[in-house]
DNA sequence: AAAGTTGTTCTACGATGTGTAGAAGAAATC
DNA sequence: GATTTCTTCTACACATCGTAGAACAACTTT
């Protein structure tokens, strides 16, 4: 199971916040100024910026341009991609997972089940 | 989030494989015999069994019977509810909870969503 | 084209988590 | 009380992650 670290996650937040593509220097810069919550973003250097991202490039979340120079880089899939697939890859941890389901059922809000609900209708 | 390593899984899969508490002694033997798939279980010192079971009660997966003398080690939580908090955990980690729904919708087979509508129906 | 500027890769170090277990201490048994 | 059994403490190797300097490559500008 694929878990991010602190920074790597919120390398990640900033590249789904954007749709384009961004580079090593813009990152620092947001990361500067938008950390989680209300703390103030710490100044890192770019060559932290650059290993996060080349982590995150192996891992297979983020694609980078490199013909362009100063090279861009992109989140492969939406963070609802993302987050479903993982959600997926926990679901088939288990046997049961029917059981599993039951009981996630039960832990969402009710609008969440109206959504579920709806998506479930159709087919 | 709680991310398990090899061992640790497999120790909690052996405790959530049986309901009844087991001893440390027990589970290093089960663990020589059952593996995951066919390959064959290692074995391990009794003290490597009882580091493990030590991080996962830090963990709160693992609760111990410190009365009885060979101490009896049992989950605290049955697998599925286990693996259901975790995939909540996923999805509230993303913003729009609903569009990761729609995907995850999108990725269980027809059976399980059978069962997802079916537990949906009620309320 | 030499020099400077900007960008990328390599290497590395400290912290934490995990697999692994010996050594030492505590408790039950003979 | 000596022996066996069980638990706790301590420790080490390896992987991951935050962090970044040093070295290398590529543009820009005289």
């Amino acid at each position: 199971m694929a878990t991010l670290g602190e920074l790597e996650r919120t390398v990640m937040d900033l590249l789904w916040g954007t749709q384009e593509a961004m580079t090593a220097n813009a990152l620092r810069d947001a990361l500067a100024l938008a950390p989680e919550g209300t703390t103030e973003g710490k100044e890192l250097a770019v060559t932290t910026v650059l290993t996060v991202l080349s982590r995150l490039e192996k891992k297979g979340l983020v694609e980078r341009e490199r013909d362009t120079r100063p090279h861009r880089y992109r989140a492969v899939t939406s963070r609802e991609d993302h987050t479903a697939e993982l959600m997926h890859e926990v679901l088939v941890t288990a046997p049961d997972r029917e059981a599993v389901l039951a009981r996630f059922i039960g832990s969402v809000s009710e609008s969440e089940a109206r959504t579920l609900r709806r998506l479930l209708g159709s087919s």
